[in-house]
DNA sequence: CATGAATGAGCCTTCATTCAT
DNA sequence: GATGAATGAAGGCTCATTCAT
């Protein structure tokens, strides 16, 4: 598995080996089945495989998920609070929403440019369990009910604008992962500027935010408990 | 399996059991599939599942399909020159790009409304197989290409135009063959709208295309009544 | 199949376009059981490939042959009185018994170099069928049997000498046909001088026997009956 | 499967019920594993039959064994390592390579009349993969070479007459077990006789050697009463 | 005679899950 | 809590054979 970029990797490793043991195999066991996962589908992934993988016995499996589905399920939650809980905590100082919303769509896009293995995960795991892919939708949903409220945005219906932006980002974050754009970057800037313009954006403003660089990540705010932080985070939008 | 309205249900049922053997057996077990698809999901499948519905052993099967993907590949060809074909000589006579692609998102989100079944199983079959999401496509592609040469679209690139009405209309149309959408109508037009507008068109002028009345279905081959069929086109809806 | 040397060649392709209907295409289906016989092992070989080789349908294949292990033994048969049978009357004027065994022996060493195919089949079939082994045993018995008459050979028992002859030359052929012996021929003249050795001749008179060149094949006398030929050929034993 | 003689079947059984729990299952499944091979042939036995007769599931076979053909193997290896190494010990002290030679070729026909079922077991495991011939073959081929130092021998290649000696005997072997020979020790005493005048041996001394009664079993490991063992291999022959 | 579709038993293999240790 | 052997229900696929046409 590759590793993702530096300030996601940081976000993923914290503090494994502080926790009691129960809570470290079960991490293990985590990452044993993110790698199967990668390598053979989340529908081909086998048990066997994942407790070979994390140098244990599927008897321990069995120990901390009672099935199957419950290991996807964790796996989803595991790339919720961590991968993309870090990738919404980048932008919490945004406050503009339109802007929220371009960074939002683009950086799941860069995620798919630097990390195609790890966004093909996120995007199958979604597919197979709705946990992940609803806790996306939550942020993304408090930045749309945002943008109407600062009327950057005019749409018809919620729903519709949320089919818009995620059925649209999907596929071009799919297309870029899969290698399938030449130019990634051009790509992704395109896509958004076209929600943008869906979402009722004068088409020029579109432009030159899809355009606009991504922001920094921010420093991981070290020693803070993990419940502070996502407290805060909750909080933020 | 529900029966689907019925100008897209002659189109299927034509002259079965005028087929040679060898084909008429090859229909059965594709019409056994689509029920099992249905039923169980393209990925769950099995073909035992497939032989026992269709009322032939799994020998059987594999006199006609070597193997299990084949087997999904021809629905998808079976789809794509019945149901498929069938939608979009639909709107054959339309020469408005703007107002083609206006159909095309709605007649699809009409399906799934009408037939969420059929609906669902495309999607799942375009899912696992290339072949019927990119006759679909191609069919897509042309029209956009001539909005941009009739100037009623203006985009970034194609491909991401093509993203975006891809995947912004499979999430609408998925919400509606789940039933998630309380008035599927109402969000089938709100989603074509933001489409339409993402694709550059004034948000008015594309509200009104994307509210206008769908064309009624053109008949068939020569000798039926033509009325007879527009009457159930009208009362489908 | 690769093509065998010219003298043998000849022999398997007399006459199939005279043979009335029937029994040309079970001669046909026996062409076609040779090959994939080759190709896959006797073992692994399919009604359904044999069928397909040959161009017809498997019911075809059971119009001529009952059940599969009917075609291994027409094969043994097709094989004996083609194959072997030419071999055997290639050296039909030689009177001396000894001289007779050891080109027995090395005429068929030197099948396996020339066309290990048809040796590796030679071999398999005999090994599953009893019929093509005996058929080649009594050729050779008789030579045995009159090398003791002519005092050549002295042995405890006939038995004993026909396993110390069928079972050394098959190991030596089979060790050539499979490309194990980096200098065939002088693999075969070491076993055969072995195996003449064995049979009680003085060990100098047994290289030199072993050693003398193959006699040419024969013409075939062209137009005479086949019945007329293996009658005169069971004669000269 | 009928039982070995005594000398031979007491190495077979030592200590299954001590094992740990693994390798008993797997001991148990070679055990199932030869009788249908006994019973079938190795090319016809099926896994299913393998598991019923251990009283297993199909599952459990691939617990321990990832394919068909490492079932074989183990066979092989588990008669090599038992009654093959327990015969080649058998005449460990024995220093003259003629008479070496001599012995192995009557000890493994003495198998062929006692317990066909086991001979004809090992053939056909020999042929089916080549580690059980091979390690016959190398015992064998060091009395070989041996004997050529000890002049015993006279062979124009070594390859040549490891031909001859398994060739020879696999086929007298053969005879023996299938019960084709009316009176088996003749026919392997004359069998022997061949093959080591073959290898260059004076036609008496070679007929002396072969007559010679074989030697008996040693004792196995130290605690069991030697006369026990003696009588019963007296009784064996 | 030939056809070839259909059969059905059977094979190898995988894998989620259980449970005694 | 971990182990890992065992399970058993499937699943995909093959193939000798039959039989109506």
């Amino acid at each position: 598995m590759p590793a993702l970029p530096a300030p996601l990797a940081e976000a993923l490793l914290t503090g494994h080996e502080r926790l009691p043991k129960r809570e470290r195999t079960r991490a293990q066991l985590i990452q044993a089945a993110i790698q199967v996962f990668s390598a053979r589908g989340v529908a081909q992934a086998s048990i066997q495989e994942i407790a070979q993988v994390a140098g244990m016995t599927t008897g321990t499996v069995y120990n901390h998920f009672a099935t199957r589905e419950e290991i996807v399920d964790a796996v989803a939650v595991w790339l919720a609070t961590t991968l993309c809980r870090r990738i919404d905590q980048s932008y919490a100082q945004v406050t503009d929403a339109a802007e929220r919303m371009a960074i939002g769509l683009r950086r799941y896009q860069w995620l798919a440019e630097v990390s195609p293995h790890w966004t093909l995960l996120i995007l199958q795991v979604s597919h197979a369990t709705p946990s992940l892919a609803e806790n996306i939708r939550d942020f993304c949903l408090s930045d749309l009910r945002m943008g109407v409220r600062q009327e950057r945005f005019a749409v018809p219906s919620e729903e519709a604008a949320m089919d818009l932006i995620f059925g649209a980002n999907q596929a071009a974050i799919t297309r870029i992962a899969l290698g399938l754009a030449p130019d990634p970057q051009a790509h992704g800037i395109a896509t958004a500027t076209l929600i943008l313009r869906g979402l009722g954006m004068d088409p020029e403003e579109a432009r030159t935010l899809a355009t606009r660089p991504l922001p920094e990540f921010t420093a991981l705010s070290a020693p803070a408990p993990a419940a502070r932080r996502s407290a805060s985070a909750r909080r933020a939008r």
